[in-house]
Order: C-alpha cells, then structure tokens, then sequence
DNA sequence: TTCAAATGTCACAAATTTGAGAAATCTTTA
DNA sequence: TAAAGATTTCTCAAATTTGTGACATTTGAA
C-alpha cells in the first residue's frame, strides 16, 4: 500500500472517528492531499468507510491478540492489552463503538464479530483469573470493567492532545489508575 | 420554551456529538418532527448548532455549580460532580469537548470560557483540597484527575445503553471505581 | 363544535458535496 | 536528461442537502 493511501485513511479515521458525515474535503485537507488524489484512492465515499472499518477491525485486532500473547501473567497482559488500546488511539475508540452501539448487528457469522468477541472473551478470561487470584475486586463484573477499560483508553487518547505531559507519563497514570480502580 | 422546540435541541445534541455534519434529517427524525418544522424553530443549521452549544453550556453550568454548592465537603462536592456530569449525559461530553479542543480558542473575554475556568478552578480547588487531607494521591495532578473525571463519566453514560445493570447502579460503580483510581 | 396554533405534505430553487475527465506539473528513477 | 508515475488544477454534471412558500391536516382550548 503507497504512504499516500496509508495516510487518507489514518486521516479518514480521525476526522470520521468524530464527524461520520464530514465533506471529504476535510479528509483531504488532513491528508495533505487533494480531494481528487482521494478519488483516486478510493472509488467513493463508502468505498473509504469501509476500508477505515476494516482497517480499525484489522488493526486492533492484531495488537489485541499480541498484548495477550505476550505473557503468561494475567496481570501483565491485561495492561499490555491497556496500553496496546491507548497505542492504538482513535482507531480503538471506533473498534469499540462499532461492536458496542446498539443499532449495530452483532453476529458471529460476521468474521469481525466472531473475532471481536474471542478477544472480549479472553479479556473476561483475564478477569476472572484475577479476581480468582484476588487481585481484582469481585464486586465488579468484567462488564463494567470492559466499559472502564475502554473509557479510560479514550479519555487517555484525547489527553494526549491537551496534556503538558510526555506520552509515556499519561500511559503509566493510565494503568495506576486502572489497576488501583479495580483491585479489591 | 415548546416541548417540541426542546425535542429538537436535545435529539440534535445527541445527534451532533458524534457526528456534527449529520444532515439535519437525520435530527428532526430523532425528535419524530419534519424537516419543515425544525426550521420553522431554527433559521438555518448555525443557529441550531448554536443554540445547541448554549444550552449545553447552560445546563452544565447549573448542574456542576449545583453539586459543588450542595456541600463543604470536599469529598461529597467530588461525588456529586461525577454523579451531575453522568446526569447532563451527551452534554457533559460537548461541554468538555468545547473547552479542551485543541482548535478552540479559549479566552475570557468569552463568557462561557471564564464560567467553564471558573469550574475548573473549584475543580482543582477540591482535588489540591482532598489531597491535603491526605483523601487523594498527590502524584496525580489535578490535571490528570480532570481526564480520569470526564473519561470515567463519558463511558457511564456510554454503558447505559448497552449494559442491562440499572442506572443507579452503573452510577455507583462509576464512584467507586472513580475514588478507588484516585486514593492514595 | 369551532377557531387558532402547530405540524405535516409537497414542491422547488439555491447551495453544497460528490465523483470524474483532461491537461499541467511535480517526483522519481533508470 | 528522459520517461513513467503520481499529484494537482481546473472543470463540470449529478446527487444530496438546505431553506422556504403555499396549502392541507391535526390538535387543543374556548
């Protein structure tokens, strides 16, 4: 894939990750490219939607599955999986959104849907492992500590943009805060 | 103000905080009016969006002055402001957007900027307070606190729609796990 | 029931957005 | 440097969205 089209769609997911309906003009500009260039890319608009999409599922998939992979401790791998979200910035707000919001179909027979769910699964996995070890409150349900999960990735992706503080910081507060919202 | 004029404003809030270009269709079918209608309310689509931003403005404002003043303590004027914040739904998270946007231009010359600092200042008030008496981990900046604030209540409201506990309940999990991240 | 206010239906022009052709310009590389 | 490929510029028609006039229908209060 050329740096070109790489960067309309990286530039597609951050101002549609806001702004679903937003001119593509506005893409364009975020590209550094003309709007012409883009439909070149991209047959049309839905054309680009749809690769955003399947490049959010692909992508954070892939970085989801590696953070778990990475260890045998529960503990480690549900903050690798922290950071590998906040690494993953706009496009993980959007993977989520996508499978959470409530006029959307969520199906196995859709492949996306089937591995959203496996990784949703191996997270409860992890939490259930540790509230068994009792490094995780067992008054919360992995439900609302998914739904903790994820805001705290999004509120620590937008921080980003707004903070004095260096990337790394922000992480590392991130997780304090996390493992100390859900330990007993 | 009409019941139906108020319809309109609040579907368009929702409506617009996740996609501001949204064609105003899309709006008046979430309020169940015509387009004819809507824009026998508003005259065009700028002053909606304004009259938008005016209220979220104005009903934040009430709501957080409301739950600082309900209290000395400093830790209950903490819950309170969660518990508003998660109450003002959709607006909470436009009011904070508005303020923190990177290309917003943030001066005091504007009314709704000095009421919003004026916020935030009793925000950080409470927290340098709640520290003190040793309640609130000193590490983290009030400034961090303030991302782990509105991100904690963004995802509440964001839960609501998908998780099958009861309001109250997500709005105590929310505490929880929100004073729990910022103990010493 | 009757009238007035609110809302809906239909139609239409203006504005904006979209998508694509044709030729000019810039970049890369052989 | 010359040729090939990528991008820009300019243009334009089609599609969509926007705002409004004219009139019909519904609703609520007297």
């Amino acid at each position: 894939m050329t740096d070109t089209k790489k960067r309309i769609i990286e530039s597609a997911i951050n101002i549609f990750n806001e702004d679903l309906s937003a001119p593509l003009q506005k893409v364009a500009d975020n590209a550094a490219v003309t709007r012409r260039t883009l439909h070149r890319y991209f047959k049309d608009r839905n054309e680009l939607v749809a690769v955003c999409k399947q490049t959010i599922e692909s992508s954070c998939k892939k970085a989801m599955i590696s953070a778990i992979q990475s260890s045998d401790d529960a503990l480690i791998q549900l903050e690798r999986m922290l950071y590998a979200g906040i690494d993953c910035g706009a496009k993980y707000s959007v993977f989520y959104k996508l499978h959470q919001n409530k006029d959307h179909k969520h199906t196995h027979q859709n492949k996306n849907c089937a591995d959203y769910d496996h990784i949703y699964n191996q997270f409860q996995h992890i939490i259930i492992e540790l509230q068994k070890e009792g490094k995780v409150n067992p008054v919360m349900s992995p439900e609302w500590i998914q739904v903790l999960h994820s805001g705290i990735i999004e509120s620590t992706v937008n921080a980003r943009e707004t903070t004095t503080k260096s990337f790394e910081e922000i992480k590392e507060l991130a997780w304090t805060s996390y493992i100390k919202a859900i330990t007993p």
